[in-house]
RNA sequence: GUGCGUGUGGUGUAACGGUAGCAUAGAAGAUUGUGGAUCUUCAGGAGCGGGUUCGAUUCCCGCCACGCACC
């Protein structure tokens, strides 16, 4: 559907030397960028709210809802790109910024892009480095034209602005971007939000200019904030969606809020969002927590939450959590039926024993795990929605949990 | 065998004639767009015996253990 981009000149239409825009692209990029948008979106089916679809990218189809497990630096903490195919894992996230930093983009580009870099032939989504606002250590300050942060290496101080978030990610070959936000630290005040929420809007806009001279076949999806205010949550959902952008990410969540608070987020948000585009809640991990995001209609969930457990030892169950270091002299599998690798070849008092005294076999196995259980849950979610059984399969599972659930 | 020195949580250390502190390892939590990070809480100690003293982990004596030197 897109023009063979190789057969024309390279040509520079974009404001050349812009003080923010640096454009690589060429006339057809432009053109279509332009003029056609198909949707990247397939919905095919629904289950009360839950939606099964397909997300186009670059590097392949993505069946919804989804789950990435979290590669910040390049890399799967203690998984093989060939490890995470055989779990079917066909989506991961990477931070753009933190890669900027480390090894910069310039060697990745060298390399062949981030995929070939990696080693990694599905989809790519790269974060913006918005949620390092977060992180103490990094942020320097920030107002509405950037955010500058120390380089935690070096201490190196870095300026981000929309327009270099898009050209890092453009530069990595992500097949999914994010635009750059502004998150505020859960508890701020709804004034601070009030701004935090007018910030990323108009990022959000300056994102959608900087893309237009880059790569048009890569997504870029805008993220909505508003704490827990509903009526930022709605008006950011609205600006958010008639944006023309390929997704619908919900930011500023699963950062300390009650699950109950995080769904009454999404619940004022969805309903301001067109039904053909992805659904992305940022962050989100918790499993429980996932099905109830997914019976209200998100498609899209990222999280270290199963990987970080995995290494800390605590292990993921269809019965609720379990903690390895409580079982050192239990040689049956972390669960009972689970196909995963390491249930399938090796016992909790080895995997408890391994992670004690900290073998790095330990953290790959508890991973292994960990993963293998999203992949499963989510696997099993995808498959109710097509058999329009989503709701008895969400209690069902919920009530397998233990009540503190996960 | 003789002389000197040292004995404080599992480990490494601090102070002190008057509530034994710190670090690390240990246990339990927290962990959600990742620093295998970090944070919170808990548990755990004076080598043994005697003496001086109102009170000894501290001062004295003996024993034991360890270290060093000498024989």
């Amino acid at each position: 559907m897109f023009f063979d981009t190789t057969k024309y000149p390279l040509g520079i239409l974009g404001p050349k030397n812009h003080n923010f825009v640096i454009f690589e692209g060429n006339v057809t990029n432009y053109i279509n960028c332009l003029f056609l948008k198909p949707s990247m979106f397939e919905l095919k089916a629904e289950s009360g709210g839950a939606r099964c679809g397909v997300l186009h990218t670059k590097h392949g189809k993505v069946e919804s809802p989804f789950y990435m497990p979290v590669g910040t630096k390049a890399a799967v903490k203690n998984m093989l790109p060939e490890e995470l195919y055989r779990m079917n894992v066909n989506a991961i996230i990477c931070n753009a910024f933190i890669l900027s930093l480390r090894p910069g983009i310039d060697i990745i580009k060298q390399g062949g892009g981030i995929h070939k870099y990696m080693n990694f032939d599905r989809c790519i989504f790269t974060d913006s480095g918005g949620f390092q606002v977060l992180s103490k250590t990094m942020l320097v300050d920030l107002n509405d034209r950037a955010i500058r942060f120390r380089d935690p290496f070096s201490g190196v101080k870095q300026t981000l602005t929309p327009e270099k978030s898009i050209q890092i990610q453009h530069g990595l070959g992500a097949d999914v971007a994010m635009c750059l936000d502004d998150v505020p630290h859960y508890g701020r005040d709804y004034d601070y939000i009030a701004g935090a929420v007018k910030r990323t809007h108009a990022w959000a806009e300056r994102c959608i200019v900087a893309k237009k001279y880059t790569d048009e076949k890569q997504l870029l999806f805008g993220i909505t904030q508003g704490g827990t205010f509903k009526d930022l949550r709605e008006k950011s959902a609205k600006k958010i969606n008639e944006m023309k952008l390929d997704g619908v990410a919900f930011g500023g969540l699963a950062i300390g809020e009650s699950k109950e608070q995080a769904v009454q987020a999404l619940n004022w948000q969805l309903p301001h969002i067109d039904k053909d585009k992805p659904r992305y809640f940022m962050g989100l991990g918790s499993p429980d927590t996932i099905l109830e995001a997914i019976d209200i209609g998100c498609d899209i969930f990222d999280s270290v939450y199963p990987t970080k457990n995995a290494r800390r030892g605590t292990l993921f169950t269809g019965n609720g959590p379990i903690k390895i270091s409580s079982f050192k002299r239990d040689y049956g599998p972390i669960e009972e039926g689970c196909e995963c690798y390491t249930c399938k070849n090796f016992s909790r008092s080895y995997v408890a024993h391994l992670l004690f005294v900290k073998e790095t076999l330990g953290l790959r196995l508890a991973t292994i795990h960990n993963l293998h259980f999203m992949q499963k849950m989510i696997e099993d979610a995808r498959t109710a929605i097509k058999n329009n059984e989503f709701s008895t399969f969400k209690q069902e599972f919920l009530k397998r949990l233990k009540p503190k659930a996960l």
